[in-house]
DNA sequence: TAATACTTGACTAAATTACTAGGTTATGCG
DNA sequence: CGCATAACCTAGTAATTTAGTCAAGTATTA
């Protein structure tokens, strides 16, 4: 599991994708310019989404993406996977005679905290993702309608 | 919060020296032979350790390195952050003018995702990955002395 | 004082990221 | 039909990061 803004530009992107495309496919050129992602950057990830399934295309004029599944069936580590190409050629590939002889501990030890992360973001969907975006954004709604401040407040329900 | 070999570099290191610096400073050189990892890199690495206070130094004749504080203080995003420089400039530098005017929804909502990520990794300490790996260690042994395959059987704790 | 061991900095090859450019297919509509 | 629209594909590229080397230091202790 490798966590970098490449995994970010998805997510961002699949989020958008998830709240846009409720009526019809979403173009990627509208959620480059929604997300500032450069299109052709997106054209790359969409491609890597699409085949691993995580998105649908239809192409022509009116068309554009849309998820491949529901939203609730999508999770976090599924799209970050899906454009990191994991690469978890990790020294001794799974044989287990990384080290001198001796199975490498160390090794274990690292694939379990990654199947720790990997399980963790595999329980976050993007159904969760777009609940408390809404969630997120009534409040700040709300806090706009008291205050003016340019503040950062972070008003997050901190269980996902 | 980026997650890469660096990062796993970090913590195999920092783990190794868990173990291995109970009757004293343990040298980089012995890190270096026991977990496949060029000296000068782990130098480069532990510069940065030290200098976050994860890690203590002891010059001269059997010198080396003691961890900072003991291991069930030390958290695992601790150690990952040390090495990655923190490079979390997010387009609009948490100013929120990242977007067309707007604040950008999807800032906020990445910046969640990476705090609760950070949160888990915060919860899991240095000794609770030694723990589990006595842990494995025992499960190996037992299960070495009952079969002699050499397939990759993962009899793990799920839970850290 | 000499050996040991950490410290520092500069430097490099390879990989990855983020992005651009330019083309090709498919599809719906006038 | 033909044209605009959109996905799709390929190649290249600058910037950054990774992973590592090399070569000098500096501090400590036997």
């Amino acid at each position: 599991m490798r966590l970098t803004t490449r995994g970010r530009y998805a997510v961002t992107a699949m989020l958008d994708l998830a709240v846009n495309s409720a009526n019809g496919p979403a173009r990627l050129a509208a959620i480059s310019e929604r997300q500032d992602i450069s299109l052709s950057y997106l054209e790359q990830l969409f491609g890597q989404l699409r085949r691993q399934g995580l998105v649908r295309s239809q192409r022509g004029p009116g068309g554009g993406y849309l998820l491949g599944r529901e939203a609730a069936a999508i999770s976090i580590a599924e799209v970050i996977a899906a454009v990191n190409e994991d690469t978890d050629a990790t020294r001794c590939g799974g044989a287990g005679d990384c080290h001198h002889g001796g199975t490498c501990i160390t090794h274990h030890l690292w694939m379990d905290l990654s199947d720790q992360i990997r399980s963790f973001l595999g329980d976050i969907s993007l159904a969760n993702l777009v609940e408390r975006q809404e969630v997120q954004a009534i409040a700040r709604q709300q806090l706009t309608a008291s205050q003016s401040s340019g503040d950062e407040n972070r008003i997050v329900a901190s269980n996902v």
